[in-house]
DNA sequence: TGTACATCAGTGAACGCGCGTTCACTGATGTAC
DNA sequence: TGTACATCAGTGAACGCGCGTTCACTGATGTAC
């Protein structure tokens, strides 16, 4: 795989990981304009390479799109579990269930306004996310975002926290809650707010799943 | 304006109004695809002109896809008028007042089921909504989506249900639960879900909101 | 009431652009002998 | 260890497409006299 010849422009004939060096021009374009900006064309000039070589690695644009996609839901599981692991030990285990579904939404949130590119990439897909659990998309703690923030509901029924009646569709209330203040931020009238508004909002938007729930 | 002359067709040589049509045809392809199918030489082939006369009454492409945002805010705005106008009367002011913003936040969500299209297209919009109360973004009451949020809000303050404290702000707690839940609907993992399930969850999220707030 | 004229809404043709995709190819690579 | 060869990753050129936009124009209209 390596040459110990020297300066001609590529080092060999064969680009050497084409795929991926596609996918990571594509999560770059993502990362900086969204999704709309992941151009086929685009990404093969950032590797290097003529536009038509893409399909040796991509059936079609959309299929490389896919693949950023997948990425981007992995990258955001990443950043759910980093938030979990912050938090501290040695209190009740109530506390503990409590304080993780919160990890879980300010791990989101934290995600939406550092990545927001990744972020609409993330959530193009019209598809469920029920079942499927593409590894894909998962961290790598090996769970996908949806299934961390089940996970952390499932503790609090566990702890006692949630009562079990109230468990069933449980995420997809926390994740409205969660999603559409992200929504309003990157999107929409929350565009200017500043950081402290954003993180009292945030505070503000947590409380009342938890209370909500 | 009018001519008694047959069937040539077109009655006159000028369009009559085209600068509605266009924004018809607009509205027309954002309800049936959303934003990015606001396609200029769509609107002009529907209207039945040459692509270039949408430049007598838009400055450019994006200058028309503003109106149609603004068109389709509006009739958000229109809906979320009708759900308040079904309300019973007779009960206590504060029970009135907790009717009223549930039903803006169930006219809300109707729309966006309704209409994903026009939807989708309300909220393109990168700008803030703070203060700039364009009357293009009204219903029929003169108030946008936003300001209806707030004045439903304004009346469970006055009403005593929601301490002053709590006001400020609330807005956008009410608006990311709710905003969330039609997104998740529209977008993400509850695409596939029923009728009943989305009955069930919109109670839920609304609760929450009332309970939360 | 009739005529001359300025206006300006819509025409017809063309532009450059970047896109996704297809084609026949070439030559570095790893493998079989 | 050396040579012949099949593979297949990447090349170079080209395609058709629809887009937004610009240009010089034309002719129905409403207005002034």
């Amino acid at each position: 795989m390596k040459k110990k010849s020297g300066p001609p422009i590529r080092e060999t004939f064969r680009h050497g990981d084409l795929r991926k060096a596609l996918l990571e021009a594509g999560l770059e374009l993502a990362r900086a304009a969204g999704p709309h900006a992941v151009v086929l064309r685009e990404a093969t000039r950032r590797a290097g390479v003529a536009p038509n070589a893409a399909y040796r690695h991509f059936v079609s644009h959309s299929d490389l799109l896919q693949a950023v996609l997948a990425a981007a839901l992995a990258s955001l599981a990443r950043a759910i579990e980093t938030e979990i692991a912050t938090l501290r030990r040695g209190k009740s285990p109530a506390e503990v269930a409590r304080a993780r579904l919160r990890a879980v939404g300010t791990g989101y949130l934290k995600f939406a306004l550092k990545e927001p590119g990744l972020f609409r990439t993330a959530f193009l897909n019209n598809d469920p996310v029920e079942g499927d659990s593409d590894p894909a998309n998962a961290g790598p703690g090996g769970l996908d975002p949806f299934q961390l923030l089940g996970a952390a509901l499932d503790q609090l029924v566990e702890t006692g926290v949630l009562p079990k009646e109230r468990r069933s569709g449980a995420e997809y209330l926390a994740w409205s809650a969660v999603h559409g203040l992200a929504f309003l931020i990157l999107e929409g009238p929350l565009g200017s707010a500043s950081q402290r508004e954003i993180d009292n909002l945030s505070e503000r938007v947590l409380r009342m799943v938890e209370n909500g729930l």
